[in-house]
DNA sequence: CTGAAAGCGCTAACAA
DNA sequence: TTGTTAGCGCTTTCAG
């Protein structure tokens, strides 16, 4: 069923149905109305195609996130779907697999579906691919911190403070060889979350001992391997470990359980992310809730923002906005807190 | 950059830049090269909407499952994805939060957009809408039990041998009375599970009781809950838990913990799944693997064959094709077996 | 082997 | 208020 078709059937012109689609108070009510009743028994749609040539308009986003199996992620695209799908608009959701390469493949694939804006998610992008993405002069909002050019939109979560409200409080439950199994991607967060456990250790004079940091995947594996390492190599244990993510953690945790070290009575643990297991491992483990869906919705508006000012053909170069969102500590039972513990999720 | 100016850079008309895009092999060797050499240095690409205008093809197809931060679901998503990416497709996977209403919403979206082809996980499409949606004539294929009518192509697991197989699991282990706290969706796998456990409960010569089955909601508070009121109803508690999803099983072993009761040698617990975190748990679940990833990858591979065979105008009505899979058990310490504990993942 | 022109379904400027 | 028509970017038939 087409334009046409419903046209013939009124007995009117394509332009007048055209008109009632786009700008029914053009139409005189009585054939508007009748036009209107063809369009709803045939449940007439127009072709998202032919309109999108015309319009240049997709009515389609892209988002492009490192991760597929990962709920924080997922939690993001949620939150970035529902202002989507309010304002009609359907999403592409590209997992990049934590690959570049697959990274810069989907947003050609994007770019030559001309969507109409673009989200990344810690974009892994260099100076000179965004550069040529930039040409294509697509809206783009960047969520999650990244190296990626600071002339976009972008939202961002202040990870520093959360590693350092972190590491105040395993200081504050009496720890003080405090270790670190730090992720190594995304590359930007981890760099912020290690500046903040050292500020606090400073600050509180505690020295900074390199040897009780380590780089390891973003996973549990990695916090497996680093934790046997680590305490493979030292002479003397840590009293607690602060890890950049929870997956970190529970790969610590079950590394410590098979080492015979009880957590957190021999050592305490704390992860970074709130997955939603951490309330459910042995023990609980006390983490730094971060506002995913937020950084979703709020990344999205600000999307639409830039897409409506397009439309509006307000073409002037504005400085780029950023938002920043701040984290949520979650005490539970690893951190060895006496008190603070009872959250039950 | 659209063809227009190609042809002119190239000192030829529009039809012969369309010629070395789809039928190279019409054009004269010299002329071809030098339009793909400047196809090549602007980095043209054709627009997709004024193709699908013509070819009435999108390169596009759809992805309904019923939850988004489910590792689960997403991997079957990543089959979905590696085989699309690699026929040069993308995929519109859409979230419907289990929701019906959603299903449906997402289903009208994805044809107003064209896809080439749908596919379904766990759809809770019933009689009517699945007509409607026949009518559109577009590929479909079904992955995992649903009671949508069965004149698609589908992929699906045999659920109820898993379920078997985890039951005679426990009996082995010595356990007798096993409770069973069945989730409620998707209904059909559900169902099919509860046949499998209760046809070997009997043919083991144990009486089914129904006051041991309990239907929960599929996640972890449903496990939570379901376990807690067994247990107070129970006079008696039994000896293991067959729990339909892992994530149930977490909740439940949560409730046992609390309870002061040990897992497993108080209550044995069992999950289904083979969630990522249930090697991770205290103790590490028992579960049955499914083949997630390879659901995907056989439902795209079927939507595929649709989809060429379409465009090969064979309109011939064939059979649907139906393709089961199996399950894998996963022995690990929850089901309190004495002898075949010892995997780490 | 190549070009002119029609047409895919729709929108919008221009006329009536 | 409505219709006619050009054009969005591309493919393909038909002539040449």
């Amino acid at each position: 069923m087409n334009i046409k078709q419903i046209a013939t059937a009124a007995g009117v012109s394509v332009a007048t149905v055209s008109r009632v689609l786009n700008h029914p108070e053009n139409v005189a009510p009585k054939t508007r109305e009748k036009i209107q009743k063809i369009i709803d028994e045939e449940e007439y749609t127009p072709n998202l195609f032919a309109q999108g040539l015309n319009f240049k308009r997709t009515k389609t986003i892209g988002l492009v996130l490192p991760q597929n199996i990962n709920s924080a992620n997922m939690e993001v695209a949620n939150g970035v779907e529902d202002v989507a799908r309010q304002k009609g608009y359907i999403t592409f959701i590209c997992n990049m697999e934590k690959d570049p390469k697959r990274e810069k493949e989907y947003l050609d694939q994007l770019i030559t579906r001309k969507v109409d804006g673009l989200i990344l998610l810690y974009s892994t992008l260099n100076e000179e691919y965004a550069s040529w993405i930039e040409e294509e002069n697509v809206p783009i909002v960047l969520i999650g911190e990244t190296k990626a050019r600071d002339s976009w939109d972008s939202v961002f979560v202040d990870c520093r403070a959360g590693a350092a409200e972190m590491t105040a409080h395993l200081i504050e439950c009496g720890h003080k060889r405090i270790a670190m199994l730090c992720g190594k991607d995304p590359e930007p967060e981890a760099k912020a979350m290690l500046q903040g456990y050292k500020n606090v250790l400073k600050a509180s004079g505690i020295k900074v001992e390199e040897h009780l940091i380590y780089q390891v995947n973003n996973n549990i594996e990695g916090g497996y391997i680093g934790m046997k390492k680590m305490i493979g190599n030292l002479p003397r244990k840590p009293d607690a470990v602060f890890a950049s993510s929870d997956e970190i953690a529970y790969g610590a945790i079950d590394a410590l359980k098979e080492m015979k070290l009880r957590v957190p009575e021999d050592i305490a643990v704390t992860g970074f992310g709130n997955d939603r297991m951490s309330s459910l491992m042995e023990p609980k483990v006390t983490t730094v809730e971060l506002p995913y869906r937020k950084m979703g919705i709020y990344g999205a508006r600000m999307l639409f923002d830039q897409i409506e000012e397009k439309q509006a053909k307000a073409e002037k170069r504005r400085r780029p906005k950023k938002i920043q969102l701040q984290t949520k500590m979650r005490v539970r039972k690893s951190c060895g807190h006496r008190e603070r513990i009872g959250e039950m999720f």
